[in-house]
DNA sequence: GTTAAATATATCCGTAACCGATATATCCGT
DNA sequence: ACGGATATATCGGTTACGGATATATTTAAC
């Protein structure tokens, strides 16, 4: 995932690290910090991303240009100058997109196989 | 994932290889080369495994004993001496199981950003 | 029956990613 | 003003991925 590639497809599959800052990121603009927790968080504590993980990923999400710095700032009382915004490119939206669909299709595979239950 | 652990959800999550090569084998036993045809026909080639990955995550899965090799063998003129047949060990099985349920999970996180639609 | 293609396993190695440790600094509650 | 949580960033060891390569056998074709 190096250089910038306009067809989503072909991206996939992400890395877990990458899919789920993502994922994260579906929900709106959010900083490196709170990227981290929501995983944590959404996860149930499963996965626990390190900062190394986080603004290495990050950093390659940028150059692919599958997420961009915003601008925007939170009202200023609630806002800390050190954190950094980011939110998804439109070719992000896509990519997060086609890898929750593929899960999905994962997930009726192992329906399939009797491996779990409820469709839900 | 290099010493046998009984508790399989501390090896979650699995790398997408290692996932597909257990959901291959929840489906019963199987040789190595069938597994690549099964997960390339099951993804629908959207994941194509070269024998780099295939055997070196199959040695892997016999070192942590999620997998063993099997000296059951086909009807003699069905089978094949190269081949060498493996299966899910019950740790093994309880892995995928949990894996397939963490996904489950993802997708009903991607739903809930309205990034996928049907429960299904 | 000889050839060719598909089957089947295996290893090597360059590239990339993970992720804990470490560093640094600021914000906020008490 | 002190300490813990917040916040970003880099470094480096370890692992895994995955294409290329190698080798041999089986099966189909001609």
């Amino acid at each position: 995932m190096a250089k910038p590639k306009t067809d989503p497809e072909s991206l996939l599959p992400l890395t877990p690290a990458v899919f789920h800052v993502l994922l994260a990121l579906a929900g709106g603009e959010r900083h490196g910090y709170a990227i981290m927790q929501e995983v944590a968080e959404s996860t149930d504590g499963q996965v626990k991303m390190g900062p190394g993980t986080l603004y290495g990923t990050v950093k390659r999400l940028l150059e692919a240009q599958l997420i961009e710095e915003s601008d925007e700032r939170p009202d200023p009382h609630l806002d800390d100058d050190r954190r950094r915004y980011y939110r998804l490119t439109g070719v992000g939206e896509q990519v997060v997109k086609a890898e929750a669909r593929r899960y999905a299709e994962i997930v009726e595979i192992a329906r399939g196989k009797k491996l779990i239950r409820k469709p839900a």
